[in-house]
DNA sequence: GTGGTCTAGACCACA
DNA sequence: GTGGTCTAGACCACG
């Protein structure tokens, strides 16, 4: 995994492992990986791998037994919403950047298009 | 103006500009206010209006004379390709990222097309 | 039993026998369960009952016997000046905590006749 | 300041401002030290002022502003929300606390009004 | 000067 | 073995 550096790694982070519950990677109940191997798998301190738990539990994305370790939430309605959620932060940030470049709506929809045909 | 604290006041005030020359409201060759009146105009340290206008000549937007002042690029066609090339980089790893999230390219058109609805 | 995440299983167990002593389930003399049969009816560690023992006879509410098990304390005089301690110490620090938040006498005492009443 | 090694130095921290809040030593609008100040006049590390100025925030008691500093919220609801909330802490595992000792309602109050007629 | 992130390394509480 | 907290020290982004 390599990172964006201009982007706060734990945040980055954070957005692969809700990635890999939406996509099935991890499983409802599932463990996560203990603090200390995810950091070192990553080639990242244990500190921010634990800030990700952290904010991931924050967010009711996992719950976190001391002792025992960090699992992923069985709660179904949740995880679509995370998908739903990410899906709609990307469309906001593309469609605000195009008009900041002055596309109107038809423009931005007209170049999506033509992108996925030449594709 | 009021500043949203989540970014970078400086950011927010080159949206701010770059949407007032494709408004029109600054035109090609037109002067810029100088870095002290503009800071005093919008309540914010000089510095703040200093990098603004360091980052607007980076991009190429504006031109600054030693002495003189700042002022909108006249090169017109420069500027349009600039657009195109932010636009196809913003398209790109828009659906590169709802590919992530496990959209196919009937899902991608779908969502834009339901999101430009509501808004 | 159900287990409360964020308090630590070995006080919960804790409190729980302590509250079938006071409410006579568990009667002075009384040979508690063995630390494995405990572990296993309540799904928990053994390290984990291990250290309840210990802590219970820390307090000398139980006895331990090597190779016969944990019994109940029949000193009922000891228990109950235990018991007047730790009530005293309650009261204080919670006293001390009501007027560090700005409240007098009677705004403590107002204040429990009200949550008294709510339950 | 000094502090209980049985609690987080963070959480003791973040109580300690939360009180001076509702006791008016802070004000609203008001400027926290910053981070570095208040980490060396309390002798503790930075990192750890970081985290609690974080959790006020996200709380909602404070905002911060990058490379201005930490603010108490104007809103005045949610200051007595914070000292209510506080009190409503403090009596509910006082009470708890008594009644596993087998305390019941009467003795509670009973207890309190001896305690404070002595004082 | 101010907050934000990260690292390396330590010690503790819990199961 | 697992998470939780803390320290010392560093570098960066922002105003």
């Amino acid at each position: 995994m390599d990172f964006d550096t201009r982007i706060p790694i734990y945040l980055q982070i954070i957005e692969k492992i809700k990635k890999d519950i939406t996509l099935g990677k991890l499983k409802k109940g599932e463990k996560l990986p203990s603090v200390r191997s995810m950091a070192s798998e990553l080639k990242v301190n244990v500190n921010t791998i634990q800030r990700v738990y952290q904010e991931l539990e924050r967010k009711g994305i996992t719950a976190t037994q001391r002792g025992k370790g960090s699992f992923v939430m069985e709660d179904e309605e949740m995880i679509s919403k995370i998908k739903d959620d990410m899906a709609k932060r990307l469309i906001e940030s593309f469609v605000e950047g195009m008009k900041e470049l002055g596309y109107g709506s038809e423009g931005i929809v007209k170049s999506i298009h033509e992108y996925m045909r030449e594709e």
